[in-house]
DNA sequence: TATCATTCGGGTAATTTGGGCC
DNA sequence: ACTGTCCAAATTACCCGAATGA
């Protein structure tokens, strides 16, 4: 095993996401469009999510993005 | 400053960029052979590849553009 | 030298992407 | 406005045996 430490943000799949949120992966695919979710990609273009995002999403944490101007 | 040539790159092993980017060490060969990524090999044939590479591409250095325009 | 996890290779399923439509 | 589904193409994941690394 290495014992580099290459520290980093825990990511999920798209499939892994849409699971949690029992959506279609393409929903959530949808939501990185639109930039409700923060994405990275791979080097062939797949998305890829910030688990600690999801989960405070998940959490039901008021997120203030409602503000009608 | 050091007197030393400090040409020593902090370096990474395939499964370390697979975990940075929640992918298979197969897909970060793949990459290599693409490349996409540059890889430094051992004299066995192994990969290893830069830190500060890898860590750059995560952030996003060149990326597609995602947004509509 | 021996042991064990990892990384070679290839080959084949499964997933993801993107656009369009309901 | 939002989601689910269909399609084709591209990317990624898991399978094996053999070699390398520590």
């Amino acid at each position: 095993m290495s014992a580099h430490p290459a520290e980093s943000e825990a990511l999920l799949t798209p499939s892994e996401v849409a699971t949690l949120f029992r959506v279609d992966p393409k929903t959530v695919t949808r939501w990185a469009k639109a930039g409700k979710l923060s994405s990275i990609r791979t080097l062939g273009g797949h998305r890829r999510y910030r688990e600690s995002e999801v989960r405070e999403l998940l959490n039901g944490v008021p997120q203030p993005r409602e503000g009608k101007a």
